[in-house]
Parts: C-alpha cells; sequence; structure tokens
DNA sequence: GCGCGGAAGCTGTCCGGACCTTTATACTGG
DNA sequence: CCAGTATAAAGGTCCGGACAGCTTCCGCGC
C-alpha cells in the first residue's frame, strides 16, 4: 500500500498546450478573443504558473496565440500555421550573386515619384527618392542585371560604397547607417528588357526578363529602400529554401 | 541609510546573454567548444539558474548555441545570423493564386527520369515519377500557368482530387497522404513560353514567362513533388514577405 | 465633457529549491 | 578486449512565491 502510482499524474506543458489547442479548435476560444488569464489556466488545469507559461510560450511561438504584457492572451489562430523559415540565414543570401560580381554604376540622382513610378514602388506619390542605376558585372564583364535601386534621400552617401566590395546596397546601409530590414516584400514576375537597357545588358531588345521587385522596410513598417532588378534570361537564378520551423512536433 | 539604491543591480537576463555573446565574439567561447554549465553561469554572473537558463534559451533561438540535454551546450556561431521568417504562415500561400482559380488537367502518366529531366528534377536518372500535366485556369477561362507536376508513384492518385477545389497539388497529397513538407526548395528564373504550350496558354510562342520549381521534401531530405511551372508574363506576379525573426532585439 | 491619476489586472522577470531524463564516462565482470 | 552497468553531470521540467512593468479602466476633479 506504500507508494501506489499516482492515480493521475500533474499534466506537462505540452499536454496543457495541446488541450489549449484543442479548446482552441472546437471555438471555446474562437479566433480574437481572449484566453484566461494564466491564474485561471493554472487552476483549471492544476498546475503552476510556470508551467501554463511554457504552454503558452509555446503556442505563441507557433503563432496560435499572441501575448501582451498587461493586456492578455489573444487567439489569433485556431491552428498551428506551418511557418517556413529561410534556412539560409542572412538576407544577404536572399541574392546569392557570386563574390566575383559587383555592381556599376551609371547614374545617381534625387527624383520625386511621379504617379508611374510611384504604383512600382510604395504607392505613395510625391515622395522623395535618391535613384541609382547600376548594372552588376561578372569579373569576366558579362552584365548579370540591371539595377534600379530606390533609397531615402538620408542613405543617398551610400553610393560612395556602392561597387567597393560585392555587397548588396541593403548591406551597406546596415552597416554604414546600422539599418537593417525588419520586414522585406519581394514580388518577382516575368517581363522583357526593354530597349533603353538592352544594349548595357548585351542582349537583344525583348529577351525575357526575370523582374525582382524589393522592398525593405525598417521596423515602423516604412520602406526605406526600394530595388527593381531585371535578370536577362539564363544570367540568374533566383534560389531559396524553406524549412519548416518546428520539425519536432508538427 | 536605510535603503540606498543597491550599488549594482542584479543582471537581467537579457545583459547576461549580451554578456556570453560577448565572449563568444571575444573567442573565450569558440565555435565548437562547450559553454560553461548552467551552474557555473550562475556564479560567473551571480544570478539563478532561471536567468542563465532564459539567456541560454534566447541565445539558442538564434542559433548561436545549441543545447543538448545529458550534454551541454555548444557553441555553435559566434554572431546571430538573421533569420528571416515568412509570415504568410502557411505553405499554401506560397502560391498565392486567387480562389477562383483551378486545375484542369491535360495528361496524366508514367515515367522515367531520362538525363534532361533529372537535371531539372532532382539529378537522379532513371527515378520513377508521376507526370501530370495541367493548366491553371481563372474562373473566366484565362489560362494563367502552364503546369508540370512530378510526384513519387505512390501518390499517383491525387490526380483524382485535382480540379475539385482550388487546392494546389502539395495540400492534396498533405490532405489525403498526410505527407507535408519538411522543406522546400524554389528554384523561378525567365524563360520564355514553348511552342507546344503557346496555344493552350493563348499566347505567342516566345512570351517571355515566369518559371518557378518548387522541390517538396520530406523529412528524410528526399524528394516526393516537384513541379515546374510557367507563368507567362503579366499573368501573375509571385509575391512574399519575410520578417525578422525576432523583430525587438535584433 | 474632458483629462488625469490611481488602482486593478495581467504578463514579464526573477528567485531558490526539487526532481526527472538524457548523456557521457568510468568501472567491472566476462 | 568487449559489453554491460553503475554513476555523475548536464540540461529539462515543475513548483510556490515575489516583485516589476505595462494596460486598461474607472472615478475624481476641473
Amino acid at each position: 500500500m506504500a507508494r501506489t502510482k499516482a492515480r493521475k499524474s500533474r499534466l506537462r506543458y505540452q499536454e496543457v498546450a495541446d488541450a489549449l489547442l484543442g479548446q482552441i479548435a472546437n471555438d471555446r476560444h474562437p479566433v480574437g478573443t481572449m484566453l484566461p488569464s494564466e491564474l485561471e489556466l493554472c487552476q483549471q488545469f492544476s498546475v503552476s504558473r510556470y508551467t501554463v507559461r511554457e504552454a503558452l510560450r509555446w503556442l505563441g511561438d507557433m503563432g496560435v496565440v499572441s501575448r501582451r504584457q498587461g493586456s492578455g492572451t489573444v487567439v489569433c489562430a485556431r491552428e498551428p500555421a506551418a511557418k517556413y523559415v529561410q534556412s539560409l540565414g542572412s538576407l544577404g543570401e536572399f541574392l546569392q550573386y557570386p563574390d566575383d560580381t559587383r555592381l556599376y554604376i551609371l547614374s545617381a540622382r534625387d527624383l520625386v515619384a511621379d504617379k508611374a513610378l510611384a504604383e512600382k514602388l510604395d504607392g505613395r506619390q510625391r515622395r522623395h527618392w535618391f535613384h541609382i542605376e547600376a548594372v552588376r558585372r561578372r569579373s569576366d564583364g558579362l552584365p548579370l542585371c540591371w539595377s534600379n535601386i530606390y533609397v531615402l534621400p538620408k542613405y543617398a552617401s551610400v553610393v560612395q560604397w556602392i561597387g567597393k566590395d560585392t555587397s548588396p546596397v541593403h548591406l551597406l546601409i546596415d552597416r554604414h547607417f546600422d539599418q537593417r530590414p525588419a520586414k522585406v516584400e519581394i514580388d518577382m514576375f516575368a517581363g522583357s528588357i526593354s530597349a533603353d537597357n538592352a544594349s548595357e545588358l548585351e542582349v537583344e531588345e525583348g529577351t525575357p526578363a526575370l523582374v525582382i521587385v524589393r522592398r525593405y522596410a525598417e521596423t515602423s513598417g516604412r520602406f526605406y529602400e526600394i530595388s527593381v532588378i531585371e535578370h536577362p534570361a539564363d544570367r540568374y537564378t533566383y534560389s531559396m529554401e524553406l524549412e519548416r520551423a518546428w520539425g519536432a512536433r508538427y
């Protein structure tokens, strides 16, 4: 009779997390509503606050709930959406140009976005940009792409570092202005090389091109650099590798 | 004299993490070596194990250290590599075709990869694939893209569900075979529409096209679905949004 | 009616202690 | 020499308690 196996062992935090996940999936806690407070959950599951917090941390990591100090825990998804992580860590590798390529500046000047340009960029007319036109060439001279880079005027002085090494412009801004992107929007579509750019790129007018628009946003969400880059066919392939963020349990 | 401000307040876990980050950057703990145990770090920084563990958890999240129960904490990077997360969680949104589009199957049959095909797919010749050719059309009939989809023979029966709803094939395999991708490789480049496909896509031969190759791998790393999709210019833009994984501090 | 201050409620941080699970290693018997 | 085992050490989980920082909201004074 001495020590019988406890009739019901205490819940582990994964079990608490699964239970909450079930309650959310069953619409007992619909998306948008608040979850009970940590103390209430402690009572509900008869566990300590530590266990509840670990469970909630896990749900938070998976994007099922969002937590804010002072406010509470909000349900923001019915089930864990598989998040995929760009496995090549650094942002610099978004465009993996080989190390033997460099940018050659063709022009650099201030401009104000008109309607047509604003549409391509961030949708805001009359915004001031510093516009850099450049061509990226391999060490043997082959032009890889035509770059239109728009940066906020305060970053105009990046031009002095362009072409000094192989870094893309957003890394130069990171290095010299301590401004890293909090968010990057990337659009990719097919286009063709215009007559104006054809000779510089050493292709015929109308050659198919991969056009990539990257918009780099600071923490506030405002874009501080937008690049529009045209790659003639056969000279560049954009590759990325995405991995599931939480392999083990989901 | 009662309670003077403590001469040196206790360290917070972020400060401990920063201190450790500094030690790692200074090669006091080179990459590949073991960090001191939690208890030793507690003494070194005069904080509780909780604080040390939070600091180590943070370093682990950033990929600077790797921890294993029973073994210890290994330094695996000198500094946090910015990881970026595909913010639109679900894999389904990698290709955000509007809901009013469906796949129409043109052909479906087994084949064995010859040298040319293997090069486009996973590099392995003589591998068996089930090949599905299809066109994705908008509800008004406009063809959006030409799809070449290769799946392992055991998933061949997905064809019966294609076109029944708007789901992409990898989601059908997820749903009916419980096989989710652990990794996805994506290549994008510019090409042009071949004569064979031009009429079906209702464009002229040679029209610029955005070609997207997606390779879906299971946990073991083996590819179980590879799709090669050609989008005529102006009919499709691939968009993605990447966010820094740890917004606040890095 | 409006703004401000305070209180209450919630999450964030931190502590010291306890026990469990995994791992690596040293020992021991074959 | 090898295999199996005991043991120590490390991280993982959990507890109860305490206080700090942020939000929200209510009530008070203007």
